[in-house]
RNA sequence: CGCGGGGUAGAGCAGUCUGGAAGCUCGUCGGGCUCAUAACCCGGAGGUCGUAGGUUCAAAUCCUUCCCCCGCAA
């Protein structure tokens, strides 16, 4: 057991937790974890441990949560790690710390490399339409997201895919993916092939104000922009002054006549709503306010008033 | 003390300002109509109006307590 390199594991959110569990309970020998702070949530000031931290902490595992990486720089020193595997840790790591462990520092990442450096991959590539992602492990270097691949495997992206329903996929691809591979990194039993510079695109985080849906754009466009926030941040539009986010969907091949925005009504399949002369269907929505509620619900309250208004 | 919306029938809402018989759209149950229906018609069941107290002849509605849910912002 103690003859087993040492990892020092980096990561925050849902996805590397989930990672972190898997590694755990395949019994290798993680020494420590680094995640983000804990940070004050919701309206009541809450102080909520990362995902992360809570798997690490419920297999006793020495956390560590620097504001600035820099700030722990001893520390990670004094824990003499063999390896570095980061999986969606949010802070950008110094190339004087990825030199610490002898083994190196490798990153898990939720793109098929070297499509979607960046922090929001699985976001934006249901946003660009991508046909396929995937699960990369590559060798850390300065710049983000941009070091040599070892392993990499592909997932298809439904057309009716949206950011939660690929993570699951990503996050069960990740599982497997390092599981079987993590041995042979140890080992130093796998060969580096460099990313192909021209071939490189970027999944920068989602701002704020990209969490606006308007309806006068293009059909797929908007399909995609609307089930890439699904179901977190969560897309909204403004209908009559009431901001609605928008939570499920679906397409059709309808035609209507109404101008873009227009809501039609309630349909077997949800709401209709008229985009470029066809109908975009919302099955699931959460005015402000209010707890999310399928499209009948919220016609019976709501119907009546917003029959025949429009989506901004 | 960050800003704000809300808790009324199984669901979603109106009613609260200007106290005075519990309403709307659905669902559900029964019946009818139709070649047919997540269509239409008729009828029924189902609510101590979040909790606790106060004011009043009378409280969903006014005042106060507490609990819970959510949107924004961070």
């Amino acid at each position: 057991m103690s003859e087993q390199p040492t990892i020092l594991y980096m990561g925050t959110p849902d996805f590397a937790a989930r990672v972190l569990s898997t590694l755990l309970q395949a019994n290798f020998h993680i020494i420590a974890v680094l995640s983000q702070p804990d940070k004050q949530v919701g309206r009541k000031k809450v102080m909520a441990p990362t995902p992360v931290k809570e798997v690490a902490l419920a297999a006793g595992l020495p956390v560590l949560q620097p504001n600035k990486i820099g700030d722990a720089y001893q520390e990670i020193q004094d824990l003499h790690p063999d390896l570095i595997l980061t999986c969606a840790y949010g802070q950008f790591v110094p190339e004087r710390i990825l030199q610490i462990p002898g083994l190196g520092s490798f990153n898990i990442h939720g793109s098929y490399l070297p499509r979607l450096r960046g922090g929001a991959p699985i976001h934006r590539a249901i946003w660009y339409g991508e046909k396929d992602s995937g699960i990369s492990i590559i060798k850390m270097v300065k710049r983000m997201d941009a070091g040599e691949i070892l392993f990499q495997e592909k997932v298809g992206i439904d057309p009716e895919e949206t950011t939660g329903t690929l993570s699951e996929k990503l996050i069960q691809c990740a599982c497997a993916l390092i599981v079987e591979k993590l041995p042979l990194i140890l080992s130093g039993d796998y060969t580096c092939i460099k990313q192909i510079e021209t071939q490189v695109t970027f999944a920068r985080n989602i701002q704020k104000r990209e969490e606006f849906i308007r309806f006068n754009t293009d059909y797929q466009t908007l399909y995609n922009h609307i089930r890439a926030l699904i179901p977190s941040p969560g897309g909204y539009g403004i209908i009559k002054d009431t901001r609605l986010k928008l939570l499920g969907i679906a397409q059709s091949n309808e035609g209507t006549d109404a101008k873009d925005g227009t809501l039609l009504g309630l349909f077997p399949q949800g709401l209709g709503v008229a985009v470029k002369n066809r109908i975009l269907y919302l099955t699931m929505v959460q005015p402000a306010g209010k707890t999310a509620m399928g499209a009948r619900e919220f016609y019976a309250g709501h119907g009546k008033d917003l029959l025949g208004a429009r989506f901004l």
